[in-house]
DNA sequence: ACCTGAACACCGTTCAAGT
DNA sequence: ACCTGAACACCGTTCAAGT
């Protein structure tokens, strides 16, 4: 009674060369985050670029979460790839730092998904990058802790926010169009109120992003160097 | 031919109790935000705790972007009026900071808004409430934008990354459980090319957020005043 | 002037049906 | 095993119609 008949060949599995794949999902959603912001990855969209239904796509990821979570996981993968290996301690962690920063001002949309989940697994190899180095500087075990926390927090702060910003000054808005605007409203502020602002919008304008930053690790890891010095090292370790 | 006898009485403009307004549409979404976070609030619902047409609130509000925006410059100035405000500059920092801080976890989803739209209005008066400090603090002029720069961003990437850890651990998990799984997920790590995070672990648990975030702040401080120490102070001051 | 609520275009997700 | 695409429950926003 069975049908079995029509089984000629034995079903040659091989995939098609464009056959769907997380891997191949993830590049996708990848392009179109990078094009058109978190608005515009939509499962019909990525569909429509895979060239297949939307429903297809659940087959490989859970849902759009997992699908944020695969992309951001690419990125920040990358990143210490990249990150200069054998140069000294400070060295190093400002290239990671630099690193980070870089990867969110070209993919604007990673910061914002790293807040939302914030012990993302993907960052640990910054974290041990980061933290793995204080020992090297110097740093008391005691005081690792701290230092490092000031550190991560900073660069995952800073970067994401300037990649805000970043987003902000898409269409027509050149680069320094934003911070000129901002600059803009503050030196309109009331100079008895808002001494400072005033005075810091005149050198807003001038000023690069990517060295600010570097300048605030810098700050950072002076304050480091400080603390060694105040803080007692035969203090007991755990 | 005009029917104008209806007109008996002046149409009394006197607005019922409940009448709607934008301050009323934002404390409800605030509200709303609060306990149920940014994935709860729409327009529906807004509607029908304000017992009114979801239509109706388009007529005090532009759209959604600008409720948000509005539900955060009001948690952002009450931040303010509530940090003390005769103390040494460098206790005044860290009283806006904490302030920053605090209602950053009292209010989880305005850490992500803010990192949304980083130049908001609203924060007009935590900039200059440090930047204004920097002076006394003993800072020359021309160095101030980067340590400005370096205290505001840490503040708030740091404190809005915690929101986004308390928003982790809402249902059951209580403040130390996400904490926990974090650090035996960092404990089960290969001690061999994660040795930081390994020794880590064991401290994450007992680490409290806003202790590790005031440590932070001092750490750049104290960067800040060893920069003094090194930088002249006979630049030529714009 | 202000409010109502149905309607529209869109979204994430599901699922019976195909191969 | 993997893919299709209509269907469902939702969303922000609009707008003719009411008061």
């Amino acid at each position: 009674m069975s049908r079995q008949v029509m089984v000629t060949k034995p079903q040659r599995t091989e995939r098609r060369a464009d056959a769907l794949s997380k891997e191949r999902i993830v590049k996708a959603a990848i392009d179109i985050l990078d094009a058109g912001g978190e608005g515009a990855l939509t499962f019909r969209a990525l569909a429509a670029r895979l060239q297949t239904g939307s429903g297809a796509i659940y087959w490989h990821v859970a849902d759009k979460n997992e699908l944020l979570a695969a992309t951001t996981r690419a990125i920040v993968m990358g990143v210490m790839t990249s990150a200069a290996a054998d140069a000294g301690p400070r060295e190093a962690i400002r290239a990671i730092a630099v690193g980070v920063f870089d990867a969110f001002d070209a993919h604007a949309w990673v910061g914002a998904q790293l807040f939302r989940e914030p012990g993302h697994p993907a960052m640990i190899e910054i974290f041990e990058g980061i933290g793995g180095r204080l020992g090297a500087l110097g740093v008391p075990v005691h005081a690792q802790i701290d230092c490092w926390s000031a550190l991560v927090n900073y660069i995952i702060g800073v970067a994401g926010q300037n990649a805000a910003n970043a987003r902000a000054r898409s269409g027509n808005d050149d680069r320094t169009a934003v911070l000129a605007r901002v600059a803009a409203t503050w030196s309109r502020l009331d100079p008895a109120t808002y001494p400072f602002l005033r005075q810091a919008a005149a050198q807003l304008a001038g000023h690069d992003d990517r060295d600010q930053f570097l300048a605030g690790i810098d700050l950072i890891l002076d304050g480091i160097a400080s603390l060694q010095t105040v803080a007692p090292s035969s203090a007991p370790h755990a």
